[in-house]
DNA sequence: TTCTATGCAAAATCTTTGCAATTAG
DNA sequence: CTAATTGCAAAGATTTTGCATAGAA
């Protein structure tokens, strides 16, 4: 692999669909992007608040952090992931190596992500026969832990 | 096919499992059921408080609706169905004859219902080699539909 | 009679909006 | 300069809870 062209990161492509969008940069908003960069599974808006304020010198307001990511939602950046618990999560829109889904125990709150690739077509192969312009999916499976036994 | 044992109903199923949890018979609960029952799709408990209110003689509380409806819930008897809209819809747990997944336009917010065998089989596989003991999944596909172009 | 079911109204929770001050381009 | 960004506080929307009454077993 000598050259990898696509070595963009996703900020990058942020910034430049932003800019496009009709965006200028801020300080909240580059917080809010360079949290969501870094998690490997999806937060809820009051967590990456307390995030940015506990880990960075930034504080970000509430108010904010929803109008970030409403935007960065409207332009595919970030994803929702609905785990039927009460917040609404959210994690950006990983390429297709990183693309995962999840699995949410009822019983402790537990969010763990997973990939599976023979799921992955399924849903491809699907996503053509329906009567949708399918933009994203979402698969969530409920159940109990091994901790919560079952 | 001479006989059908099971062909219980998906309000006879819930009765008993409502009787064994418990509970005793309510007039609001049974037309929740009834109205559940007659469903092809997920409803939003607002829905279901005015379609009670409306086709059937039984106007329910909103307060009922909702208690209702965690209740069954927790006996698997009800589904939540997050489509990513303000509010959370609700649909009884299908067989596998009947079990269905959701398409959503991010534009008009139509919800509409599909299903597919491979998809079933990648999910029961996978449901298996996860460290969680699944109850449920959810699948919902995300895009525009046909009027609303793309 | 005892415990559940239900309605109503109040409360709680999560999210959005209005407004004014700030800041990027 | 002009338009986007942001914080704060207020408003909205959805869902839950408290309490008193009605109803089932």
């Amino acid at each position: 692999m000598t050259s990898r062209t696509h070595t963009e990161t996703w900020i990058e492509r942020a910034e430049v669909a932003l800019t496009a969008a009709g965006h200028k940069r801020g300080g909240a908003r580059r917080a809010v992007l360079e949290l969501l960069d870094d998690q490997t599974c999806a937060l809820t808006a009051v967590e990456i608040e307390d995030a940015l304020r506990v880990a960075r010198r930034r504080g970000v307001s509430r108010a904010s952090v929803y109008r970030i990511l409403d935007e960065l939602e409207h332009l595919h950046l970030v994803q929702r992931v609905e785990t039927g618990q009460a917040m609404v999560r959210y994690e950006r829109v990983h390429d297709s190596e990183e693309h995962h889904h999840h699995l949410v125990c009822d019983a402790c709150g537990l969010v763990m992500p997973f990939s599976d690739p023979a799921l992955e077509r399924a849903i491809d192969r699907l996503s053509e026969k329906v009567p949708l312009t399918v933009f994203e999916h979402e698969i969530v499976l409920h159940g109990s832990c091994r901790n919560c036994a079952a």
